[in-house]
RNA sequence: GGCGCUGUGGCCGAGUGGCUAGGCAGAGGUCUGCAAAACCUUCUACAGCGGUUCGAAUCCGCUCAGCGCCUCCA
């Protein structure tokens, strides 16, 4: 039995509002696709926590057997501005702004993009599709949608018929809105005048004179409205129906409702089985965003360099941090809790690094603990099953921490589990780490050259220790700590640990 | 105004009907020349009120507090 028959996913679907068994279209195969960002700013910490969330989600799936084909888009057509009608893209905007292409800024935000996520371990999608790439697909969607008069052109752009879609079809499901009630309240801006109705949207908009991306259309210059390209690209490199769609809640609606209207009134097929949506980061209770000033960018949690920050944090802290929360909870950014959980990732690190060095021994099995140790590794699966719970899969991961330090200690060995429950132990325990988190050690410099250094003064300190020369000791172990050396004596030696 | 979410011990955060995660911090102990680390033990919870139930942090209702979406946003 494979392990992901063995242990049996479920997640929340948004769209259900309940828990349901995870059971792809095609077994065995899982297609994922994830709003991915939209390239004419930094990416900032909060924008990361959905990427990670659903990093995680795919190196699970890959770590209990499917093969999966993850699409993550890149945005570089730019959102509307505000108001639909101004014509304005954010990208154009930035461009004329900096005097650049604007290819070059997109070029510019996606390349950081990569950087950040490589800093925070962050596996690369399958595909990685950007909206200026499917031009073309995206006009033709739009023709579909004219052709099946679910959409109407006024003065060059086109604009999905919502009032009508919703005749045959129900517009609302996913946020739970039902179109009288946002016909009626909510905001109506008066300039939206090309509009049949408030809450119909732009699926191709009329470039203005200034605006500098554009593409020829049957409908004359412009470019595409904001949710057609994640309708375009998913259904294209997954299909008409696909087993996950993610993105943060914040993209719930409109964004998600009207991708599905758009493959609905196309297809006739509801694009998604899953929906899964990640919560915010907050600070001090309220969202982090750009507009409301509280966003800090990655370069400036490591470097500390920030009025929110009384000091830097490093990638694996941060990633470890948001694994200590579930996803779909929000999660609250604060000093106190970053130092916390940095000394949980160094305590849980050192756990892996003795993993990594221990070797089997025979000796006489205790049936009891063998037991308790292959519980925790089916809960490693049951949890991350259970919903993607990083948060209860790591309680269990540092329950087989103090089991890793007591073989260290002597207080266990590890000829009390047989070999194969052993192998197993250290396989899923390091795979978990390191495989379904996606935490690693962060150790820079010349390794070798440290080891071999801070090795030679451990030997003349003990020297001096045997020599009962305690001030010379003590001042070779504060002296290494001052550079962030800590040496810790124990009953095999000396180890020591760099901050 | 509409739709939805949250409120857990000093802090962060799991948990969804009985078996009281975990991390950080605190207390005591073991080890140690001292220290650190580690190990063992240990303290402090479920916003308030009412209801359902043999039994509720967990289900239902109300109240209070906070948040999200409805406009670009992960």
């Amino acid at each position: 039995m494979s392990l992901k028959e063995q242990y049996p996913i479920t997640l929340y679907n948004t769209l259900t509002k309940s828990k349901e068994k995870f059971e792809p279209i095609h077994p065995d195969r899982v297609g994922m696709y994830v709003c991915g960002p939209t390239v004419y700013s930094d990416v900032h910490l909060g924008n990361v926590r959905t990427f990670m969330s659903f990093d995680m989600i795919y190196r699970y799936l890959l770590y209990i057997g499917y093969k999966v084909r993850y699409v993550r888009n890149i945005t570089d057509v730019g959102h509307l501005e505000n108001d639909a009608d101004e014509g304005e893209d954010k990208i154009a905007k930035k461009a004329r702004l900096e005097q650049l292409e604007p290819m070059e800024i997109v070029q510019h935000y996606t390349n950081g993009f990569h950087d950040v996520l490589k800093q925070f371990n962050l596996l690369p999608p399958s595909i990685e599709p950007s909206a200026t790439g499917h031009i073309m697909e995206q006009i033709e969607m739009v023709q579909d949608l004219l052709d099946k008069g679910l959409a109407y052109e006024v003065n060059g752009s086109v604009y999905f018929d919502v009032t009508k879609y919703d005749e045959k079809h129900s517009y609302g499901k996913l946020s739970g809105r039902k179109i009288e009630e946002m016909m009626e309240s909510g905001r109506m801006l008066d300039s939206q005048d090309e509009k049949r109705n408030k809450i119909d949207f732009a699926i191709w908009k009329k470039a203005s004179p200034s605006h500098i991306m554009r593409w020829n259309s049957p409908w004359g210059e412009g470019f595409p409205g904001w949710h057609l390209e994640c309708t375009v690209m998913s259904t294209k490199y997954l299909g008409e129906t696909f087993d996950i769609h993610g993105g943060g809640m914040d993209l719930l609606f409109p964004h998600h409702e009207c991708e599905i209207a758009q493959s609905v009134a196309s297809t006739g097929k509801d694009p998604v089985k899953y929906w899964l949506h990640t919560n915010m980061l907050t600070v001090n209770g309220q969202k982090m965003s750009k507009s409301l000033g509280n966003s800090f960018l990655p370069q400036e949690l490591f470097a500390g360099e920030h009025e929110l920050l009384d000091r830097g944090y490093s990638a694996m802290v941060v990633r470890f941090f948001n694994l200590q929360s579930h996803y779909s909870s929000t999660l609250d950014f604060s000093n106190e809790a970053l130092t916390a959980a940095e000394k949980g990732y160094k305590r849980l690190m050192e756990g892996y690094r003795i993993a990594t060095g221990l070797s089997y021994q025979a000796g006489t099995v205790d049936t009891e603990f063998e037991a308790k140790i292959k519980q925790n590794i089916g809960e490693l699966f049951e949890n991350m099953s259970d919903d993607f719970n990083s948060a209860k899969t790591l309680a269990v991961l540092f329950e087989l921490t103090t089991t890793m330090n007591n073989f260290k200690a002597g207080n266990n060995q590890v000829g009390q589990l047989s070999e194969a429950t052993f192998n197993e132990l250290i396989k899923h325990y390091t795979g978990f780490i390191t495989d379904v988190l996606g935490l690693k050690e962060e150790q820079e410099g010349n390794q070798q050259l440290v080891s071999g250094v801070v090795e030679m003064l451990i030997k003349l300190r003990n020297d001096a220790k045997a020599a009962k020369n305690y001030a010379l000791t003590d001042k070779i172990r504060d002296d290494l700590k001052a550079l962030g050396v800590s040496l810790k004596d124990g009953k095999e030696g000396t180890e020591y640990t760099i901050d």
